[in-house]
RNA sequence: GCUGGUGUGGCUCAGUGGUAGAGCAGCGCAUUCGUAAUGCGCAGGCCGCCGGUUCGAAUCCGGCCACCAGCUCCA
């Protein structure tokens, strides 16, 4: 007999060999059906495996992170014994578990199509229903080596000649298909139940550009057909968040054939935009920051400085003025820079916190554009912190600090990654290294949790970047910070010092909002275009009930005008139902029903955007409402 | 940039070789109405662009552009 201690602690014994499978069903026969994958001794093994000494143990069911990935990952295997069985001799890459599915990818000759999936997701379905047990087998090197070579899967044998050396090769077979695979699985194929193939794509091998392209086939599963049909569901609510279709409904901003990847805003999202940026002006006077404003243009000779030249030339777009290079920038470090060397600073001076609202161009690739998220040009709320060595994590947590509370403003949550040397990197490997210390010491003084991005930082430094998501679950970066100690080299940027030497300062690139095009775009799924009424467009419609109340709601609007509040009067000839129908659509946070009553006793009939008819009230205490619901914010 | 898909009035979409359609929005007229669509009428389209095939092209072929999804890359 051998102990076996459950999750919540209780021991249990079974005699040996007994699986996990039949530990599942001793415990519950719930569990017993529903468990996908177990946990022996901290580790994921199949329900199959026998129990052979004492061991603690876990179950997970599609309930569970660990669950979802077995069941998604069993089912990519699926989906690869049905193209193998429709289209022979189709190579195999790699087919692993994604957030909500799986993709699986394929090399083949022939060109898949959207016709195709349908018979590829049919074939599942047969394979599903044969309910085919999936068996772990575990390799000699030698021999899975021989046996994917043999049948001609070369992705295979370079997977397994990139294994250390004395790693174990295993393989799952279901039916008459196989596949290198670590597993775990599930059961069998029966388990999968709902399947559904989602999109097709190119995809490199390896992620690298230098590599084939090979092609991608997502798809997702489910335990139960219901699920599978909320979750297309969700996808769909999801998609009318989407910023660019919100962005043409609420008249926010365009863009347009004459310039893709630049977005023109239109009179609503600036209005929007102008209270982002007054909120940026207003804390950041706070916070001891002084604004400065760069040109777009500078000449070659200072890029070659900078380093941009070298390492961020593919990025830029050049022109020429009286024969000689000039540059747009793509970054608004060196304008600051140059600001700060145009006068001398002490010490005493430091840090020196300079803000930009710095608008910059960088060419990027037609197929990444996405509507406000990725532009080729856009607003950086940016800022350049000149300070002593002895200053630097101080400033960073101040800037930790700031990004925190702009984010909560809004109520995002975000995802904090700290970004290391990159290849093509300017500076020594020691200097690197004291920054990047740097910075992970002000993450682990504010006790922050944060992802490790080996090689993804700036040419000039390494950065802690913050993550937002978009209405899909897709991630942006939105604020991050970056030390840095080669530009001021470059720059040959000094500060005198107490010993009336000159000293070489530190400095800090950083941006709160990131782009205030991309942080728009956020927004506006964040919001799903319900904008907070502090940066609503439109702040409040007035609605005469018919011609003879336009009057008193002329003097309704000019009151709320005179008080700053961005005010629209419907005075169409349209009956009530259809101006608030309108309305709603335009999600506009109040709306003013005005008619006899209203005109007669100077009140107005409120109706909120979401509450609905809330009553009628004095046009003074409506005031008084709005009024503080702007100045404070009110999400 | 790469792979796949899409492109028809402001918007959403029909239209598979023979005279370009609908709904919504817009405009006009009537209606003067109390919390999510009043009725009638009128306008509006080099069918993304360029070229080819054809007696004839929105429709078939080629090239280009833009957009969508993903890859690679980044705020």
């Amino acid at each position: 007999m051998v102990k076996v201690t459950l999750k919540d602690g209780s021991v249990r014994e079974y005699s040996e060999g007994t699986t996990l499978a039949g530990v599942a069903a001793s415990i519950s026969g719930r569990l017993g059906r529903e468990a996908l994958v177990g946990k022996l001794d901290g580790k994921l093994v199949d329900l199959s495996t026998p129990l052979k000494k004492d061991a603690s143990v876990e179950f997970y069911t599609f309930d569970d992170e660990e669950g979802r990935r077995v069941f998604r990952h069993s089912t990519s295997h699926v989906l690869a014994q049905a193209v193998q069985k429709l289209f022979p001799g189709i190579r195999l890459a790699i087919g692993p578990a994604i957030a909500d599915g799986y993709y699986y990818d394929f090399d083949s000759p022939e060109k898949f199509t959207p016709e195709m999936l349908e018979k590829i997701e049919s074939g599942m379905e047969a394979i599903i229903k044969a309910d085919l047990p999936f068996e772990r087998m575990d390799m000699e090197r030698g021999r899975s080596l021989e046996f994917f070579d043999r049948a001609g899967e070369n992705y295979k044998v370079e997977l397994i000649n990139d294994l250390p050396e004395d790693a174990a090769i295993s393989c799952y077979r279901q039916g008459d298909f196989t596949d290198l695979c670590a597993g775990p699985h599930v059961p069998s194929t029966g388990r999968l139940k709902s399947v559904k193939l989602t999109s097709l794509a190119g995809a490199y091998w390896r992620g690298s550009e230098k590599n084939k392209m090979l092609q991608r086939v997502y798809g997702t599963s489910f335990p139960k057909k219901s699920m599978l049909e909320e979750h297309l569901a969700r996808i769909e609510e999801a998609k009318k968040r989407d910023h660019r279709k919100l962005g043409a409904e609420l008249d926010l901003f365009s863009i347009q054939d004459e310039g893709p990847g630049f977005p023109f805003f239109h009179p609503k999202g600036m209005a929007l935009r102008n209270e982002l940026e007054n909120f940026w002006r207003e804390e950041h006077h706070r916070r001891g920051y002084q604004e400065i404003r760069t040109p777009v243009i500078l000449n070659r000779t200072m890029w070659e400085r900078s380093g941009h030249w070298d390492h961020y030339k593919e990025n830029m777009y050049f022109t020429k003025i009286d024969e000689l290079d000039y540059a747009v920038k793509p970054m608004n470090c060196p304008g600051g820079m140059l600001v700060y060397k145009s006068r001398l600073h002490s010490y005493r001076d430091l840090p020196v916190r300079m803000g930009e609202l710095g608008l910059v161009h960088r060419h990027e690739l037609s197929g990444v554009l996405h509507g406000l998220m990725r532009v080729r040009c856009f607003t950086q709320d940016d800022a350049h912190i000149f300070m002593l060595p002895s200053q630097a994590k101080d400033e960073i947590i101040g800037v930790i600090d700031l990004v925190d509370y702009f984010y909560s403003v809004f109520g995002f949550k975000y995802r904090v990654e700290l970004s290391t040397r990159p290849e093509k990197a300017m500076g020594s490997d020691e200097v690197w290294e004291m920054a990047t210390s740097t910075l992970e010491d002000a993450l682990q003084s504010k006790g922050m949790e944060y992802k490790v991005n080996e090689g993804d930082g700036a040419f000039y430094g390494p950065k802690i970047d913050f993550h937002l998501e978009d209405c899909l679950g897709r991630t942006w970066q939105c604020g991050t910070i970056q030390l840095d100690f080669q530009m001021p080299e470059k720059f040959d940027l000094t500060y005198v010092g107490e010993d009336g030497q000159k000293h070489r300062p530190v400095m800090i690139h950083r941006v709160v909002f990131g782009s205030i095009e991309r942080f728009i775009g956020i927004l506006t799924e964040h919001f799903a275009g319900a904008f907070p009424v502090w940066l609503a467009p439109v702040q409040a419609r007035v609605l005469p009930i018919t011609g003879r109340h336009v009057e008193y709601a002329q003097k309704v609007m000019e009151r709320l005008d005179g008080e700053d509040i961005r005010v629209e009067l419907d005075d169409r000839n349209e009956k009530v139902n259809y101006k608030i129908r309108e309305a709603q659509g335009q999600k506009i946070p109040y709306m003013l029903v005005l008619g006899d009553r209203e005109a007669e006793n100077g009140t107005v009939a409120v109706r909120h955007r979401t509450a609905g008819d809330i009553g009628s009230m004095g046009l003074e205490e409506f005031v008084a409402r709005i009024k503080d619901e702007i100045k404070t914010k009110k999400i």
